[in-house]
DNA sequence: CTGAAAGCGCTTACAG
DNA sequence: CTGAAAGCGCTTACAG
């Protein structure tokens, strides 16, 4: 094995002390602009890094940032939510531009999850992600709070919620979506997608989707609303629930697009056809969106922007910075799954 | 700010040493069974961690994995190769399961990845993934060799070549989907994708279709080897370019399913039946795969699997155990692209 | 601008 | 089974 390069051993060879080479190498303006050059020279030469381990932790802080992605503990175990593996991407690219590593973690399985990372020092604050059921995570939430763990979250804004939320603005995007199948002429509705408390994002796009439906005076049929997780084959159960009840409504508006995908096939495979016979919508602009067949009208994330918006927030957290909770719009994207004349 | 625990303060609570709570707190034999407990519950109740950055600088290893993703540089900003994202998953998965970390990086723009990371102590080891072209790379990864950094890579095999590589068996992927195409009476044949030495797995993949094609006395047409990366809109345009050549071939295998898509999507816009007027096969099995309208034939990539090699190996290096090189056999996915009887 | 010294919070020989 | 002590490789007051 070979031995790693010390600073000492740099030192040793620039004629300086080590302090001198941990300055230098930080680029402090206190050095000498020469004896700095000779130590990065020879820095480079040694092919010398300094250890991360050890400069943590003697200045206490990691520059590193832990995401922890929930996972939707019913979803195939094989496969991630297709809209969270995005917003990872965008999160991994978000860290890096702010000088940021980035640990990730996907959290079904440990349940010390709220104390792991930042309390081990293995990094400076935690993003929180994923449908995940806050309502059980609340407890957990309080207790980072109270120990001034960094966190930001990654979901809705509730009344009196722990701690920093960022997050899409679902109700809006949901009664954006529903004015539009309404523009189109659709009178009659259903939503697929859970829509209660443990849901808090399906919840408020279908509080939106009511809000639309009140203002032009549509009734709401409470059984048009079926439960569904975001997954290809809870939207297709689903699907098939709504149309054995028979009145198949004009429209139908579902929670998510993986949850839209699999009511598409559900349709499909009953032989009715999209849009002709039912319109559908979704909601993300997951990759998958615009490749289906009919095209999938749905809600677009803007996940770059939530991304970097997640990261920046953080790291004012992390510097004791006031962050305030906040919403990002959804923007609509019209394919051919509704009928009306796409844009894009 | 709330002083974090550290090990001498639940040492000096329990009424021990500070080398007997790092003992207890490791599960150390030497431990007696009840300050073991008495330990461990302090800990608990002080929500004490151990400091990672400390152990780790003590100890002189992380217990984390470093994955680097090269990307294509001229695949969109904003997207990652989904086939990668779902290798990402995975990977993460295999990490946790063997009780490591995972840091997630991307590398299109540092110029020093190749150092980065086990040198600065930020990981035992690396993982290196991407349809990244190793010949660019190749003396970085001689460097890291002989900096005795621990590495595998997911890629293809080569003579010669520096280090440890796992990848997909593609050039017996490319064999057994043209066999299978041929099967099915196809008689003229293109292949959209890349296939120089730039892009090693694609290349294996088409050579593997070559000797399909041979071995069949079906003669191969060059001009019908058209280079794409993978994304759709490299195959959107492979298949254009095919298209105006004239003389459509009645199968065409992409190297991926990205490159697929956007030859789907090419096919339709000028109006040419999948699969009745062009048989269309793809590589991968991503997750859009079953979901195109005609669904695409493909070779599944088990990324669960490779994902397990691959940290399972890297894990066996860095324990300084002898790994090999490994092919890992893609299966071949019969659906509707491709005509004949779909079997799943 | 530079150096000597302390110390971050652990793990691990060493001695008992 | 337990403790006292050294030391991992840095950063950062402190003194000059």
């Amino acid at each position: 094995m070979k031995t790693k390069a010390t600073s000492l051993d740099i030192a040793y060879q620039a004629g300086v002390s080590q302090s001198t080479v941990s300055r230098a190498l930080r680029n402090s303006p206190l050095v000498n602009e020469e004896t700095r050059k000779k130590i990065h020279a020879l820095a480079k030469e040694l092919n010398y890094k300094v250890d991360k381990n050890a400069s943590n932790l003697r200045s206490q802080h990691t520059g590193t940032l832990a995401l922890l992605l929930f996972e939707d503990p019913t979803s195939d175990d094989s496969m991630i939510n297709p809209f969270f593996l995005s917003m990872l991407g965008c999160i991994t690219r978000a860290a890096a531009k702010n000088g940021y590593d980035l640990l990730v973690s996907f959290q079904q399985l440990s349940e010390d999850w709220h104390a792991d990372y930042e309390d081990a020092s293995k990094a400076d604050g935690l993003i929180l992600l994923g449908y995940g059921d806050y309502v059980d995570y609340e407890d957990k939430l309080k207790q980072l709070n109270e120990q001034e763990t960094h966190f930001v979250r990654y979901g809705t804004i509730e009344e009196g919620q722990t701690g920093v939320s960022l997050g899409c603005d679902n109700f809006s995007g949901g009664y954006q979506m529903t004015q539009h199948l309404i523009s189109l002429g659709y009178q009659t509705f259903a939503f697929l997608g859970g829509a209660d408390e443990h849901c808090p994002e399906f919840k408020d796009r279908y509080l939106g989707h009511c809000k639309a439906l009140r203002e032009a005076n549509i009734k709401i049929v409470p059984h048009n609303q079926i439960d569904a997780i975001s997954t290809e084959g809870s939207g297709f159960s689903a699907a098939n629930q709504l149309i054995q009840q028979h009145n198949l409504p004009e429209a139908v508006f579902c929670a998510s697009d993986m949850i839209a995908v699999g009511a598409l096939t559900a349709f499909q495979k009953q032989g009715i056809n999209v849009p002709k016979q039912v319109a559908l919508a979704g909601f993300d602009d997951i990759q998958v969106a615009h490749l289906t067949s009919p095209e999938l009208t749905t809600m677009q994330q803007n996940t770059k922007l939530a991304a970097e918006v997640l990261v920046e927030s953080l790291i004012k957290k992390i510097h004791d910075l006031p962050v305030e909770s906040a919403l990002i719009p959804a923007k609509l994207i019209i394919r051919e799954s509704c009928g009306g004349k796409p844009n894009g």
